[in-house]
DNA sequence: ATATATATCTTAGTCACTAAGAGATTTAGC
DNA sequence: GCTAAATCTCTTAGTGACTAAGATATATAT
């Protein structure tokens, strides 16, 4: 056996390994959300506009893959926690932008400082020039994981008896 | 400015396009559950069952952070669909394993295609070298994302007035 | 102007979840 | 051995977040 492993057998390694960790990352969200007493979608759409800032309903609906209707739900909801502010589009008078309440970043971050400690510990073990490396992975691989979420939803749009499906539910999900 | 970044800065960025790509492997597993007309949990206990192998319907409440009870429910409709078995432990009577039926693999993995051909495309662009060092990230972040969860879960043996919380809902999600 | 499209919210009903406890089996103490 | 406590899964009742469908309000097009 050579130094570097055979690629075919590293690569079903490293997706192993990838897929582990991000199972384990799921939990992690899971765990932040039943730690702050929050529903596990509200969490998300605060990850979401930290990502991205001010967004509207709508936007929220599309990326979490909820219908508007259980967004107005999660807005509600965090609102009323006092996380987020409606605000309406002064330009278009149907919009309504989400936007967090500064206050809010601190609340929720507190959350995630176990994760950010245990991540500093990792990258210590890294030269600088190999963090490059892992953040180029991170933008590619990110690309690549949006790329195939496009390309699994459009198998819904396919007709049903032409798709693949384990039919454990009788009604689909989304609209 | 150097050649390499400034590592704060660096890290920094990291932490950002880690958070990203995750919270997209997020949204792909719940197209897929969308897709397949299966719960997300359901999908979750899958993968689980997947990478661990044949586990007691208790390590499998214990690994997800769903009640026992929870876990009947979502074995109930596995089993229903024909992805697993319920095999009750002759040594000990009371434990039950769950064991997915061979063909479920298939039934499942098809979903994951797009994702295994994305990840094919970007791990393309790394010598085996590199991958060797996204390898090691891989397994170390793992054990870090590990961890952190454990760290965050003994914030909930915390008396909960001593406890940071958001408090969007009255009662706590889990026993 | 009128019709059509778009953005959010409302309502009714459904499904997966929790909490609590029952049933079945194992382990510990005497 | 025998009883009590512990462990593991399942059951039941009730709750909350979700979908689907349509209402409301505003914007755009013909």
């Amino acid at each position: 056996m050579s130094r570097t492993k055979a690629r075919a057998a590293l690569l079903q390694e490293l997706e192993e390994a990838m897929r582990r960790s991000s199972a384990q990352g799921v939990l992690y969200g899971q765990t932040v959300a039943n730690v702050a007493g929050i529903a596990n979608s509200d969490l998300e759409c605060m990850d979401i506009l930290y990502l991205e800032g001010r967004v509207t309903a709508g936007r929220l609906a599309e990326v979490t893959g909820l219908t508007t209707g259980a967004i107005t739900g999660v807005v509600d909801r965090l609102e009323t926690a006092g996380l987020v502010r409606r605000e309406r589009d002064d330009a278009d008078r149907r919009k309504v932008f989400i936007a967090v309440v500064p206050e809010a970043i601190a609340k929720i971050s507190q959350f995630y400082v176990p994760m950010q400690q245990a991540m500093e510990k990792v990258f210590g073990g890294y030269s600088d020039q190999e963090l490059h490396l892992l953040l180029r992975f991170a933008n590619e691989g990110y690309k690549g994981v949006v790329a195939a979420t496009e390309a699994l939803k459009g198998l819904l749009d396919t007709p049903p008896e032409k798709r693949p499906a384990l039919k454990l539910k009788t009604r689909p999900r989304r609209p």
